[in-house]
Parts: structure tokens; sequence; C-alpha cells
DNA sequence: AAAACGTGGTG
DNA sequence: TCACCAAGTTT
């Protein structure tokens, strides 16, 4: 633990990259620095720094400023909320705090666009105070050197990460070692490609010794909802008999039961076309009516969005043998006695196929 | 709690 | 090519 800090530290006061927020402890440059440089890279956000320390080179003259040049020195930087709540807080700093910015973590946070990571930075870097920052930098190189794979986008993923930081603050000047675990992951410890074998943790990092640097930090799977269209056949004989389907164990709702379904990932028209694509999945040289096509329904999970469309058919007969490849004819009275997805309950509700 | 918010660099 | 990522915060 103390030898984390240490020899990170020592790195850092050879290595760090001459920065001119690095070259004071004025608490307006610091927070300055902090919202251009949030999601921004250095080489992007440090003609802005430059250009909005020029230009206002304290709070007031920020407050002073005419909102449309705010606006066109941040041109180009993007997320640009940022640039209004800049305003807003300049104004607060200079109306509720007499121009001196709050000192602590706390206070800092109350001001707009200072969220844990910037009221963190701003506290220990001016001020001094053990505040751990925990940016995307952070998360990387503690979850790579200490092998912790909770997800850091979870509010658990954030304590646990924060915590860690902190202890290994311990002993440490709190702004430097902030800046030195930031400036490591920024330098050293990259996304992709880190150079581990010159690594000044290189014994120690688990993520290295184990071979898993390249899957380290976790985050939570993207929620990109992908969409899939379904397109049942619902086949019954006019004396009750209807196939279903066991689902198999490579997608979604395994081992459950529903019917013979052409899945596409766009949607399907005219739907009539489908049936010849039924008989494949089920029987050859079915004689059917079509007795009802379903409204879509929509039906949501975790990471799919799924579009079904159930395709009744009346069916003049079944072969009597009991068919293959998990498909089974069963009376309609059964029914209920076979597991089935929420959507296909639905569907078979609506049909006053079961009861409900 | 998940989504929106911008732009530019990278492998 | 394009998904991923960058000193996150707000709603």
């Amino acid at each position: 633990m103390e030898m984390f800090g240490r020899k990170l530290i020592k790195w850092y006061l050879k290595n760090q990259r001459k920065l001119p927020w690095r070259e004071t402890k004025d608490p307006y440059r610091i927070w300055l620095s902090e919202i251009i440089m949030q999601q921004t890279r250095v080489s992007q956000g440090l003609e802005y720094y430059r250009k909005f320390v020029s230009n206002f080179p304290d709070v007031f003259s920020l407050t002073a400023a005419p909102e449309t040049k705010v606006y066109k020195l941040w041109q180009g930087l993007g997320y640009y909320n940022r640039a209004q709540n800049l305003m807003q807080a300049a104004r607060t700093i200079a109306n509720e705090y007499q121009g001196q910015f709050p000192e602590t973590k706390e206070e800092l946070m109350k001001i707009k666009g200072i969220g844990p990571y910037t009221a963190a930075a701003i506290a220990s870097i001016a001020f001094g105070k053990p505040d751990p920052v925990v940016d995307g930098n952070v998360f990387r190189v503690l979850s790579r050197v200490f092998g912790i794979d909770t997800p850091l986008d979870t509010a658990k993923g954030k304590k646990e990460f924060t915590s860690l930081a902190g202890r290994l603050m311990k002993g440490q000047s709190p702004g430097d070692f902030n800046q030195a675990l930031m400036e490591f992951g920024a330098v050293w410890c990259k996304p992709r490609n880190p150079d581990c074998d010159h690594c000044i943790f290189f014994e120690e990092c688990y993520a290295r010794k184990n071979n898993i640097v390249s899957q380290l930090p976790v985050k939570k799977p993207k929620t990109r909802i992908k969409d899939r269209f379904f397109y049942y056949m619902v086949a019954q004989t006019k004396n009750g008999v209807i196939l279903m389907k066991k689902r198999g164990p490579d997608d979604i709702w395994k081992n459950l039961y529903d019917f013979p379904v052409i899945v596409t990932n766009e949607r399907t028209k005219p739907l009539e076309n489908l049936i010849a694509l039924f008989e494949k999945i089920s029987f050859n040289d079915m004689i059917y009516t079509i007795k009802h096509i379903s409204n879509e329904y929509i039906h949501l999970l975790t990471h799919q969005r799924i579009h079904a469309v159930f395709i009744r058919l009346i069916v003049e007969n079944f072969p009597e043998n009991t068919p293959e490849n998990d498909l089974l004819l069963i009376n309609k009275n059964d029914i209920e006695k076979y597991p089935v997805p929420r959507l296909v309950e639905q569907y078979l509700q609506d049909q006053k196929l079961i009861k409900h």
C-alpha cells in the first residue's frame, strides 16, 4: 500500500508532462482546467485553457463576460452545457462566496458543473484536502494493478475504487498523488497496448501477472438494444392439437416452449411469404388456412426488443407419428402445462387459448 | 438509474 | 472501417 504511492509519485515527479495548470495553485485556474478537460484529451483542451485564462484571468472577469463571447471561446470543445455551467458557477462563486472558492469537496459539489470528480480535484490540488479523485484513468490503473473487476460504471464500483484510492493516498501529498495517478493512467497505463514490460508496477500488477491487462477495467455492457423480429407459426388442427417447440440452449428463453418461428433482423413483408419457410421448420406440404394474423407484440428484454407476430393456421392434419427435433404435438387443453415466455403467455391469453 | 451530451484520436 | 475512448455531470 505504502509503496504504491511512493513509487507512483516518484514516477510522476520525473515523468509528468508540463501543463500550464500544474504551475498554479489558484483554485480558479484549477477549476477552469478541470471543467475544460472533462471527457477531453489534453491535446484538444490545452489551447482552450490558454484562451480562457488569458481572456478571463479570474472569476470576476468571467462573470463580467458576455455570454456570446464565452460560447465563442468554447466553440469546438463540445459538451456545451459546460460553458453554461461555467458561467453560472462563476456567478455563484462571485456572489455567494465573495470570489473565494470553497475548500471542501462537499461545498464545492454544490456548484453547478462540479461533480464528485471535479470537487475532489479542486479540494486536493488547490487546498491539499485528502479527497481521492476517481476518473477514467484511476479506474484503469487501479483495476489492473489490484485486479478489481467490479464494473466501474456502477455505484458499487465507484465506491470501491474511491475507497481504495483513499487508502493508497495516505501518507502522500493529496494533490500530487491524485495527479500522479491520473497522469500515470494517461501516459503509461493506457487503455490499449500499455508497455507493461517496463512498467514500475511490473512485479505486483495483478493484471500483468495474470495476463488480463486488456480485459480491465470492466464496464457494464452497453445497453444497446437490438431489434429482432419473430414470426411465429401457431398451427392447430380442427380437433385442437397444437404444434409447439422447445427452445434450444443458444438463445433467449432457454428450455422454454414456444412455436416454430422465423427470426429476422428486420421487418418482413408480406407475411404470407413466411409460410413457405414455416414448412421447412415443421412439416412439408401442410394443408392449411390462415385463421388469424396477430398485431405486432413488442417484448422488451435487457438487450433486445422483440417484435413478434403470431400467424395462426388451421391445418388439416398433422402426421400420426410424433415429430422430431424438439417439436411436439399437444392438446390445446394441456398447453398450460408447458412453461412459455411471457410474450407467448400474453398471446395465448389474448387468443383465449389459456385462461387468466 | 439510464440516457444525453460533442468532438477528435486511435488501433 | 468503426467501436472505443477521453481530467464527468446533469436530468
